[in-house]
DNA sequence: GCTATTAATATCGACTCGCTACTATAAGAG
DNA sequence: CTCTTATAGTAGCGAGTCGATATTAATAGC
């Protein structure tokens, strides 16, 4: 037991280090984290809930986070026409540079032997499933991983929803993603 | 490369909804990382200076953190006659009940089969390694593995200070260490 | 139409964060 | 034994996160 609070420990002292990091120009580590979520989740999981909910934080601090994003010229918000209540965040040219920046644990992790890289993402993995189970928390799985996902269109087809996907779009983060 | 960045965003994440169950009671996510290193160094190693070090955060950030927790009773401050500029800081009994509180991360990770569960501490501790030598970091390990911990002695002793170890303090982390 | 429910936001107080400036102690050089 | 220089801790600043609460607007159920 007290083997196991030392790996929280350790993935907690890790993400402080990467934080640290993380100030660089004139983002902070939160608003760098949301960043990367909007790189990842296609255009119906893109709204200050589902940021929120995938991070762990508030709809009002999210919220905060991302008309911070979009002052700084990261981002761009879309209202949906189909529900006038919800916005869609997307990143510009700006967003997605400052996404695919190196970084110091990126590089660290790069150096690890293959072998090791994948069991250390196979264990995170699990552990995040069991945590978010635990919590009643979404899966946030990829389109392509979907029960609702048709892959015999030609991007793509929600039949959930009943659209077809944008190119790529099948390997983006869905917020209504049912493990297949 | 592109995966590598996902390990990252992952470790990141799991931290992330970890701060999210740290904001019970009292405390937060950095007064409990700041708690949990005080539980785990020893008396040499617990001023404001080290624990920002270990933490990459400001000695000012944590002069403020360490107050807090003094003032809410989870600390105690500890003036050096050795050195009257530096403080050691101390858990109450309070503090200590605080480090050993259950927690839905730890548990998650206490689920995971073994194999899956060392291979990820494996991969956290080689990570960690990495990105501590390439920022120049300290190594922060415990007395036992140290090149100056002379063991031959009742508690331990110290070859480096030149001082007899507490009882149970080979097993704390030092600021001191080096790897043997 | 009337009533939940949901999405986003504003506001509050406590706090972290990097930063700069400042004080007190310590250590080294002449 | 002074005179630097370095180090430990802290106060204060501005930006921003955090949970909590309340408010507004749009949607959904009946």
């Amino acid at each position: 037991m007290r083997n196991d609070h030392g790996i929280r420990i350790l993935i907690n002292r890790l993400a402080r280090i990467d934080s640290a990091a993380g100030w660089t120009g004139d983002l902070n580590p939160t608003q760098r984290a949301a960043l990367d979520y909007l790189s990842e989740a296609n255009q119906f999981s893109r709204s200050p809930s589902h940021v929120a909910d995938y991070l762990g934080t508030t709809r009002g601090t999210m919220s905060q986070t991302l008309k911070a994003l979009v002052r700084k010229g990261y981002a761009a918000e879309h209202r949906q026409k189909s529900d006038l209540r919800s916005i869609s965040y997307a990143l510009t040219e700006a967003g997605l540079a400052a996404v695919t920046e190196a970084n110091p644990i990126d590089d660290a992790i790069g150096n690890l032997p293959a072998g090791v890289r994948d069991a250390l993402r196979n264990g995170l993995l699990q552990s995040l499933k069991l945590a978010l189970e635990a919590n009643g928390g979404r899966s946030f799985g990829k389109c392509k991983t979907c029960a609702y996902h048709d892959a015999n269109s030609e991007n793509g087809f929600c039949t959930l929803l009943r659209l077809g996907l944008e190119p790529g779009e099948k390997d983006k983060i869905c917020i209504e993603h049912k493990e297949a």
